[in-house]
DNA sequence: AATCAATTTCCACATGATGGGAATCGCCGG
DNA sequence: CCGGCGATTCCCATCATGTGGAAATTGATT
């Protein structure tokens, strides 16, 4: 198959901006493009507000991007269906909730709902996290074929840990993670699995690790675990097959 | 300045699909391009999980344009700077918070924080609503210059109530939507703004119309104006120019 | 088996993207 | 006020790259 190279060099450099915003001769390196290409597909994105620059000559993410990512599709995504499940399970553990796709070996986190109480309330919409570093990457794995998990853990620094962390979230049906991806916060995560039980999705409450004194947080495993599997459920009952996203 | 056609393309495609998802035919029929192309760029796109295509051949906004929504920039970002305000207001009203800016005639919501007792959740993250068409519109069109403002009726079926909305937001402070954008949920919008008191985000607090009633909201009004005015400084204490984000 | 719509493959053409070079802008230091 | 320097924009010849018509293929429906 064939692909479009301006629009393949627009998509890295878009997501060289996200990664961070910089000026054109900084995304230009980055990109590994000449300048004036550069300069051409940033003012092409820049129109049409997918980009844009502030007085400093700066490019950021703009509210086109952000208004791709709609919920045209409620109902059928992923998303719009689980949501109102996160907003529940919000409600009943008080903590915040997020949801999680794996993508290219890292799990991009497409809804979070917050708990009102959050001491540090980050906002990690669309943040990418490492599989093999923590919690939602094992939940996930727990599910997955041997020879799947191998191909991440091909050319891994600790494959022992990732694989003694697998077989934890396989024992307990969820994984914790105490400040493997940020100090001084801890999650739980449970896979939300399609009807042949692969994971497909991870779903995760999380909050500061002074919160979650360990066994005392049983019941909140317990929602988690079930509110994943209703999820779950919910998502494999659609009529139709269709995507996760 | 000149554009690169087949990003502008791409970039149409991607709305199309966030507006529906489809199939390559009713896409290319959309987008009104030859469907060889369309279908060229589509596979492009899907490449790159810009787009992700399910085996009916439905195409969908896919992981790569969410994680492009991410949070590289906190701190100069208006998103990630009134993150944590939005939840300390949902904290004070138990209602669900969202901060949408302005783009082209439309304000996109860019954040949402939802009231774990939000009796339908739904996620408009990313929704572009009309400007004329309620409380966010009227409230940042109070602080806009009468020209610019003159603009946007420019062709309205119905000037004279838009601007009646308007001018009680000037008066209010704070502007009232009961069901004009959804039925059954109301919304109260104040205006975020820069350091010349121009409206550039607002942010408003929604919930159904029915926890809502006349006259009980008093508290609500005056914690959102007081939250709105805590970001508004944040935004303008920043040190550099940056675009609001 | 026949029909029809949707999708993919193929390929000749020329348009539209490309990138080198030069001009311009904007800022800083002398 | 004047160079100097990095960043950005402008210009334009070149041709690689994107384009879209036509035909083949797939796959669902009757």
């Amino acid at each position: 198959m064939t692909t479009v190279q301006s629009v393949v060099r627009s998509m890295t450099l878009l997501e060289q901006v996200a990664h961070r915003p910089r000026g054109l001769v900084e995304l230009a390196d980055a990109a590994k493009l000449p300048t004036t290409t550069t300069a051409r597909l940033l003012a092409t994105l820049e129109d049409l507000h997918a980009l844009r620059r502030d007085d400093e000559g700066i490019y950021r993410i703009g509210p086109t991007i952000i208004s791709l990512v709609s919920t045209g599709d409620v109902g059928s995504s992923l998303r719009a269906l689980a949501h109102p499940h996160m907003v529940e399970l919000v409600g009943a553990v008080d903590e915040a909730v997020g949801l999680s796709i794996p993508v290219d070996g890292v799990a991009v986190t497409i809804a979070q709902v917050d708990a009102p109480r959050a001491v540090k309330a980050e906002d990690w919409y669309g943040t990418r996290w490492s599989l093999l570093g923590g919690g939602t990457g094992y939940a996930l794995m727990a599910t997955w074929s041997q020879s799947e998990v191998d191909e991440l853990l091909d050319g891994s620094s600790d494959p022992g840990r990732v694989r003694d962390g697998i077989a934890a979230a396989r024992a307990a049906g969820v994984s914790w993670s105490h400040g493997d991806y940020v100090d001084e916060l801890s999650s739980v995560a449970a896979a939300i699995v399609d009807d042949s039980g692969r994971g497909i999705a991870a779903l995760y409450v999380y909050g500061p690790s002074y919160r979650f004194p360990d066994g005392a947080t049983h019941e909140t495993e317990r929602r988690l675990v079930e509110m994943a599997r209703r999820i779950s459920h919910a998502w494999n009952a659609r009529t139709g097959r269709t995507v996760v996203q």
